[in-house]
DNA sequence: CATACGTGGAC
DNA sequence: TGTCCAAGTAT
Protein backbone atom coordinates (compact mmCIF):
# COMPACT_ATOMS: atom_id res chain seq x y z
CA UNK A 1 0.00 0.00 0.00
CA UNK A 2 1.77 3.58 -0.98
CA UNK A 3 -0.99 5.39 0.33
CA UNK A 4 -0.15 8.21 2.18
CA UNK A 5 -3.34 8.86 4.09
CA UNK A 6 -2.64 8.43 7.93
CA UNK A 7 -2.88 4.99 9.42
CA UNK A 8 -6.71 5.78 10.93
CA UNK A 9 -8.11 6.35 7.64
CA UNK A 10 -7.30 3.75 6.10
CA UNK A 11 -8.14 1.55 9.37
CA UNK A 12 -10.61 3.61 11.26
CA UNK A 13 -11.64 0.86 14.26
CA UNK A 14 -7.82 0.12 14.79
CA UNK A 15 -6.17 -0.28 18.51
CA UNK A 16 -2.87 -1.29 17.35
CA UNK A 17 -0.02 0.88 18.31
CA UNK A 18 1.45 3.97 16.64
CA UNK A 19 2.23 3.98 13.07
CA UNK A 20 5.59 4.28 12.14
CA UNK A 21 5.26 8.15 11.10
CA UNK A 22 4.34 9.11 14.36
CA UNK A 23 7.58 9.84 15.50
CA UNK A 24 7.61 12.82 12.82
CA UNK A 25 4.42 14.05 13.51
CA UNK A 26 5.47 14.16 17.85
CA UNK A 27 9.02 16.02 16.70
CA UNK A 28 6.86 18.82 14.04
CA UNK A 29 4.07 19.59 17.03
CA UNK A 30 6.34 19.58 19.79
CA UNK A 31 8.68 21.69 17.30
CA UNK A 32 6.23 23.77 16.58
CA UNK A 33 5.10 24.28 20.54
CA UNK A 34 8.80 25.44 21.17
CA UNK A 35 8.49 27.81 18.60
CA UNK A 36 5.13 29.37 19.09
CA UNK A 37 3.65 28.61 22.71
CA UNK A 38 2.14 31.30 24.70
CA UNK A 39 3.79 32.25 28.21
CA UNK A 40 1.27 31.69 30.42
CA UNK A 41 2.28 31.61 33.81
CA UNK A 42 0.97 28.03 34.81
CA UNK A 43 3.87 27.05 32.67
CA UNK A 44 6.18 29.20 33.95
CA UNK A 45 9.34 27.29 35.92
CA UNK A 46 8.28 28.68 38.95
CA UNK A 47 4.34 27.34 38.55
CA UNK A 48 3.19 25.04 41.72
CA UNK A 49 0.93 22.35 41.12
CA UNK A 50 -1.70 24.69 43.04
CA UNK A 51 -1.34 27.01 40.87
CA UNK A 52 -1.87 24.35 37.68
CA UNK A 53 -5.36 22.97 39.59
CA UNK A 54 -6.45 26.29 39.83
CA UNK A 55 -5.91 27.36 36.16
CA UNK A 56 -7.61 24.48 34.95
CA UNK A 57 -10.59 24.32 36.95
CA UNK A 58 -10.86 28.48 35.99
CA UNK A 59 -10.08 27.48 32.78
CA UNK A 60 -12.97 24.98 32.49
CA UNK A 61 -15.48 26.25 29.56
CA UNK A 62 -13.40 30.07 29.89
CA UNK A 63 -11.40 31.66 27.62
CA UNK A 64 -7.66 32.34 28.87
CA UNK A 65 -7.56 36.06 28.27
CA UNK A 66 -10.43 36.20 30.78
CA UNK A 67 -8.73 33.53 33.53
CA UNK A 68 -5.48 35.51 33.70
CA UNK A 69 -6.40 38.51 35.92
CA UNK A 70 -8.22 36.27 38.03
CA UNK A 71 -5.58 33.00 38.71
CA UNK A 72 -3.10 35.90 38.84
CA UNK A 73 -5.02 38.18 42.04
CA UNK A 74 -6.37 34.08 43.42
CA UNK A 75 -2.82 32.95 43.84
CA UNK A 76 -1.51 35.82 45.55
CA UNK A 77 -4.59 36.13 47.70
CA UNK A 78 -4.71 32.12 48.55
CA UNK A 79 -0.95 30.80 47.69
CA UNK A 80 -1.78 26.90 49.01
CA UNK A 81 -4.85 24.93 48.99
CA UNK A 82 -4.95 25.34 53.10
CA UNK A 83 -5.12 29.44 52.40
CA UNK A 84 -8.16 29.06 50.69
CA UNK A 85 -9.65 26.16 52.47
CA UNK A 86 -9.87 29.08 55.69
CA UNK A 87 -11.75 30.97 53.22
CA UNK A 88 -15.38 31.59 53.32
CA UNK A 89 -17.62 30.82 50.25
CA UNK A 90 -18.77 34.17 50.12
CA UNK A 91 -15.50 35.39 49.53
CA UNK A 92 -14.58 32.01 47.32
CA UNK A 93 -17.19 33.02 44.91
CA UNK A 94 -16.87 36.53 45.13
CA UNK A 95 -12.93 36.43 44.23
CA UNK A 96 -14.55 34.66 41.23
CA UNK A 97 -15.82 37.50 39.75
CA UNK A 98 -17.46 36.73 36.80
CA UNK A 99 -15.35 34.04 35.51
CA UNK A 100 -19.17 32.04 35.14
CA UNK A 101 -19.97 28.85 36.36
CA UNK A 102 -20.18 29.86 39.98
CA UNK A 103 -20.46 26.17 41.01
CA UNK A 104 -16.59 25.53 40.02
CA UNK A 105 -15.54 28.39 42.53
CA UNK A 106 -17.65 26.32 45.28
CA UNK A 107 -15.71 23.01 44.26
CA UNK A 108 -12.74 24.44 44.37
CA UNK A 109 -12.99 25.59 47.23
CA UNK A 110 -14.71 22.50 48.65
CA UNK A 111 -11.45 20.34 47.04
CA UNK A 112 -9.02 22.57 49.19
CA UNK A 113 -10.60 21.95 51.90
CA UNK A 114 -10.15 18.01 51.75
CA UNK A 115 -6.81 18.63 50.38
CA UNK A 116 -6.46 19.85 53.52
CA UNK A 117 -8.00 17.59 55.84
CA UNK A 118 -7.01 14.23 54.01
CA UNK A 119 -4.16 15.18 51.63
CA UNK A 120 -1.41 17.26 54.09
CA UNK A 121 -2.47 20.68 52.62
CA UNK A 122 -0.27 19.03 49.41
CA UNK A 123 -2.12 18.76 45.80
CA UNK A 124 -1.92 14.83 45.39
CA UNK A 125 -0.08 13.59 42.39
CA UNK A 126 -1.85 10.09 41.96
CA UNK A 127 -4.47 10.22 39.02
CA UNK A 128 -7.41 8.85 41.29
CA UNK A 129 -6.96 10.67 44.29
CA UNK A 130 -7.74 13.96 42.08
CA UNK A 131 -10.40 12.40 40.27
CA UNK A 132 -11.56 12.10 44.08
CA UNK A 133 -11.71 15.50 44.23
CA UNK A 134 -14.60 18.04 43.94
CA UNK A 135 -14.95 19.55 40.47
CA UNK A 136 -12.34 17.03 38.95
CA UNK A 137 -13.25 15.09 36.18
CA UNK A 138 -11.66 13.00 33.86
CA UNK A 139 -9.93 15.83 31.79
CA UNK A 140 -8.63 18.13 34.97
CA UNK A 141 -7.57 14.45 37.02
CA UNK A 142 -5.24 13.88 34.00
CA UNK A 143 -4.08 17.34 33.54
CA UNK A 144 -2.48 18.17 36.42
CA UNK A 145 -0.84 14.72 36.51
CA UNK A 146 0.84 15.34 33.42
CA UNK A 147 1.33 19.14 34.06
CA UNK A 148 1.60 19.49 37.07
CA UNK A 149 3.85 16.43 38.18
CA UNK A 150 5.01 15.51 34.40
CA UNK A 151 2.69 12.11 34.61
CA UNK A 152 2.34 10.22 31.12
CA UNK A 153 -1.57 9.95 30.90
CA UNK A 154 -4.11 11.15 28.09
CA UNK A 155 -5.34 14.42 28.43
CA UNK A 156 -8.56 14.64 26.14
CA UNK A 157 -9.71 18.41 26.14
CA UNK A 158 -11.73 19.98 23.11
CA UNK A 159 -8.82 21.27 21.54
CA UNK A 160 -7.37 17.74 21.44
CA UNK A 161 -10.61 16.15 20.74
CA UNK A 162 -10.59 18.52 17.37
CA UNK A 163 -6.80 18.61 16.18
CA UNK A 164 -7.55 14.72 16.85
CA UNK A 165 -10.83 14.56 14.68
CA UNK A 166 -9.15 16.70 11.91
CA UNK A 167 -5.50 14.93 12.26
CA UNK A 168 -6.45 11.71 12.26
CA UNK A 169 -10.35 10.53 11.42
CA UNK A 170 -10.22 13.40 9.19
CA UNK A 171 -14.06 14.75 10.35
CA UNK A 172 -14.20 18.93 10.65
CA UNK A 173 -15.31 18.41 14.07
CA UNK A 174 -15.01 15.96 17.10
CA UNK A 175 -18.49 13.73 17.96
CA UNK A 176 -21.10 16.52 20.15
CA UNK A 177 -19.80 14.31 23.59
CA UNK A 178 -16.27 12.61 24.30
CA UNK A 179 -16.59 8.72 23.01
CA UNK A 180 -14.77 5.85 23.89
CA UNK A 181 -13.05 5.61 20.57
CA UNK A 182 -11.38 9.58 21.02
CA UNK A 183 -9.96 8.47 24.29
CA UNK A 184 -8.46 4.98 22.80
CA UNK A 185 -7.02 7.29 20.07
CA UNK A 186 -5.36 9.52 21.84
CA UNK A 187 -3.69 7.00 24.18
CA UNK A 188 -3.15 4.75 20.32
CA UNK A 189 -0.96 8.46 18.99
CA UNK A 190 1.09 9.43 22.27
CA UNK A 191 4.46 9.07 22.35
CA UNK A 192 5.43 5.83 24.96
CA UNK A 193 8.26 7.27 26.95
CA UNK A 194 6.76 10.02 29.58
CA UNK A 195 8.77 12.99 28.70
CA UNK A 196 7.67 12.95 25.16
CA UNK A 197 4.11 11.87 26.03
CA UNK A 198 3.86 15.36 27.83
CA UNK A 199 5.45 17.79 25.17
CA UNK A 200 3.08 16.18 22.88
CA UNK A 201 -0.43 15.89 25.18
CA UNK A 202 1.06 19.94 25.72
CA UNK A 203 2.03 20.61 22.28
CA UNK A 204 -1.29 19.47 20.50
CA UNK A 205 -3.79 21.31 22.85
CA UNK A 206 -2.06 24.24 22.06
CA UNK A 207 -2.13 23.40 18.55
CA UNK A 208 -5.68 23.16 18.65
CA UNK A 209 -6.17 26.47 20.48
CA UNK A 210 -3.65 28.63 18.55
CA UNK A 211 -3.94 26.90 14.63
CA UNK A 212 -6.30 24.25 14.39
CA UNK A 213 -9.20 26.53 15.82
CA UNK A 214 -13.00 26.08 15.51
CA UNK A 215 -14.12 28.79 13.17
CA UNK A 216 -11.37 29.10 11.03
CA UNK A 217 -8.39 27.16 11.30
CA UNK A 218 -5.18 28.55 10.21
CA UNK A 219 -3.70 25.44 8.38
CA UNK A 220 -1.51 27.87 6.79
CA UNK A 221 0.44 27.58 9.71
CA UNK A 222 0.12 24.20 10.77
CA UNK A 223 3.20 22.42 11.26
CA UNK A 224 1.65 18.86 10.12
CA UNK A 225 -0.80 19.89 7.59
CA UNK A 226 0.72 17.43 4.84
CA UNK A 227 -0.07 14.85 7.52
CA UNK A 228 -3.92 16.17 8.01
CA UNK A 229 -6.63 13.88 6.99
CA UNK A 230 -9.13 16.30 7.42
CA UNK A 231 -7.26 18.62 4.97
CA UNK A 232 -6.25 15.56 2.15
CA UNK A 233 -10.16 14.48 2.22
CA UNK A 234 -10.98 18.35 1.26
CA UNK A 235 -11.28 19.62 4.43
CA UNK A 236 -14.85 19.06 4.21
CA UNK A 237 -17.48 21.08 6.79
CA UNK A 238 -19.04 19.99 9.67
CA UNK A 239 -21.45 17.09 8.94
CA UNK A 240 -24.15 18.50 11.86
CA UNK A 241 -24.86 21.84 13.05
CA UNK A 242 -23.64 22.23 16.76
CA UNK A 243 -26.73 22.87 19.12
CA UNK A 244 -26.35 25.90 20.77
CA UNK A 245 -27.17 26.76 24.35
CA UNK A 246 -30.47 28.81 25.32
CA UNK A 247 -30.09 31.57 27.06
CA UNK A 248 -32.95 34.03 26.30
CA UNK A 249 -35.82 33.41 28.69
CA UNK A 250 -33.90 30.50 30.68
CA UNK A 251 -33.74 30.05 34.47
CA UNK A 252 -29.85 30.76 33.15
CA UNK A 253 -30.16 33.69 32.36
CA UNK A 254 -32.30 34.07 35.85
CA UNK A 255 -29.56 32.48 38.17
CA UNK A 256 -26.63 34.70 36.23
CA UNK A 257 -28.68 38.10 36.99
CA UNK A 258 -28.66 36.84 40.67
CA UNK A 259 -25.47 35.99 41.24
CA UNK A 260 -24.49 39.33 39.69
CA UNK A 261 -27.07 41.12 42.35
CA UNK A 262 -25.65 38.97 44.76
CA UNK A 263 -22.21 39.66 44.05
CA UNK A 264 -22.12 43.18 43.98
CA UNK A 265 -24.06 43.41 47.80
CA UNK A 266 -21.98 43.01 51.06
CA UNK A 267 -25.11 42.22 53.14
CA UNK A 268 -27.86 40.01 52.60
CA UNK A 269 -30.21 41.35 49.61
CA UNK A 270 -33.94 41.55 51.04
CA UNK A 271 -36.22 38.76 48.84
CA UNK A 272 -38.15 41.73 47.38
CA UNK A 273 -35.66 44.22 46.49
CA UNK A 274 -34.01 41.25 45.20
CA UNK A 275 -36.52 40.22 42.53
CA UNK A 276 -36.76 44.20 41.95
CA UNK A 277 -33.40 43.88 40.99
CA UNK A 278 -33.72 41.59 38.83
CA UNK A 279 -36.25 42.99 36.85
CA UNK A 280 -34.29 46.70 36.33
CA UNK A 281 -31.04 44.07 35.40
CA UNK A 282 -28.55 44.55 33.22
CA UNK A 283 -28.16 41.37 32.34
CA UNK A 284 -31.82 40.93 31.82
CA UNK A 285 -31.20 43.93 29.41
CA UNK A 286 -28.51 42.74 27.48
CA UNK A 287 -29.26 41.83 24.10
CA UNK A 288 -31.60 44.83 23.72
CA UNK A 289 -30.30 47.54 21.88
CA UNK A 290 -33.51 49.32 21.90
CA UNK A 291 -34.42 52.55 23.91
CA UNK A 292 -34.48 51.93 27.70
CA UNK A 293 -38.56 52.31 28.15
CA UNK A 294 -39.11 49.75 25.13
CA UNK A 295 -36.20 47.57 27.02
CA UNK A 296 -38.03 47.39 29.96
CA UNK A 297 -41.46 46.93 28.10
CA UNK A 298 -39.61 43.68 26.84
CA UNK A 299 -38.21 42.70 30.21
CA UNK A 300 -42.14 42.58 31.19
CA UNK A 301 -43.26 40.68 28.69
CA UNK A 302 -40.06 38.03 29.14
CA UNK A 303 -41.30 38.03 32.79
CA UNK A 304 -45.09 37.68 31.73
CA UNK A 305 -44.13 34.60 28.90
CA UNK A 306 -44.59 32.16 31.40
CA UNK A 307 -45.18 31.80 35.11
CA UNK A 308 -42.04 34.47 35.22
CA UNK A 309 -42.69 34.81 38.71
CA UNK A 310 -42.54 31.15 38.80
CA UNK A 311 -39.24 31.48 36.99
CA UNK A 312 -37.21 33.72 39.22
CA UNK A 313 -38.46 31.15 41.80
CA UNK A 314 -37.27 28.10 40.28
CA UNK A 315 -33.43 29.92 39.62
CA UNK A 316 -33.19 31.08 43.07
CA UNK A 317 -34.17 27.82 44.23
CA UNK A 318 -31.01 26.63 42.10
CA UNK A 319 -29.09 29.16 43.33
CA UNK A 320 -29.62 27.70 47.18
CA UNK A 321 -29.76 24.10 45.83
CA UNK A 322 -26.12 24.70 44.83
CA UNK A 323 -25.15 26.13 48.03
CA UNK A 324 -24.60 29.20 46.32
CA UNK A 325 -27.26 31.38 48.60
CA UNK A 326 -28.97 31.15 51.92
CA UNK A 327 -32.16 31.86 52.66
CA UNK A 328 -32.70 33.46 55.75
CA UNK A 329 -34.54 36.42 57.60
CA UNK A 330 -32.43 39.47 56.96
CA UNK A 331 -32.77 38.16 52.87
CA UNK A 332 -30.35 36.30 49.90
CA UNK A 333 -26.98 36.16 50.57
CA UNK A 334 -23.82 34.65 48.83
CA UNK A 335 -23.11 31.29 51.18
CA UNK A 336 -20.33 31.78 54.37
C1' DC B 1 -26.08 9.80 26.23
C1' DA B 2 -28.38 14.38 26.85
C1' DT B 3 -28.84 18.28 29.61
C1' DA B 4 -27.91 22.12 32.93
C1' DC B 5 -24.64 25.08 34.27
C1' DG B 6 -22.27 31.72 33.51
C1' DT B 7 -20.10 35.02 30.96
C1' DG B 8 -18.51 37.82 27.29
C1' DG B 9 -15.95 38.31 22.84
C1' DA B 10 -16.03 37.41 17.88
C1' DC B 11 -18.09 37.11 13.33
C1' DT C 1 -28.01 40.59 15.56
C1' DG C 2 -28.12 36.08 16.66
C1' DT C 3 -25.17 32.25 16.88
C1' DC C 4 -21.02 30.01 18.15
C1' DC C 5 -17.45 29.17 21.19
C1' DA C 6 -14.16 28.84 25.35
C1' DA C 7 -8.21 23.68 28.94
C1' DG C 8 -15.58 20.32 31.50
C1' DT C 9 -18.26 18.31 35.44
C1' DA C 10 -22.08 16.22 37.53
C1' DT C 11 -26.32 14.08 37.05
Amino acid sequence: MGSRLPWTVMNPNAETPAPRSLPRLHRAVVEWYGREARDLPWRAPDRTPWGVLVSEIMLQQTPVVRVLPVWTRWLQRWPEPTDLAAASPADVVRAWDRLGYPRRALRLHAAAQRIRDIHGGRVPEDHAELLALPGIGAYTAAAVAVFAFGQRHTVVDTNIRRAHARLFTGHALPARSLTAAENRLAEAVMPEDVAGSVAWNQAVMELGALVCTARAPRCGQCPVRDECAWVAAGSPPAAEKPRGQSWQGTDRQVRGAVMAVLRAAQDPVPRPLLLTDLAGSEQLAAGHSAPPDVVVERLGALWRLDAPTEQRERALAGLLADGLAAEEPAGIRLPG
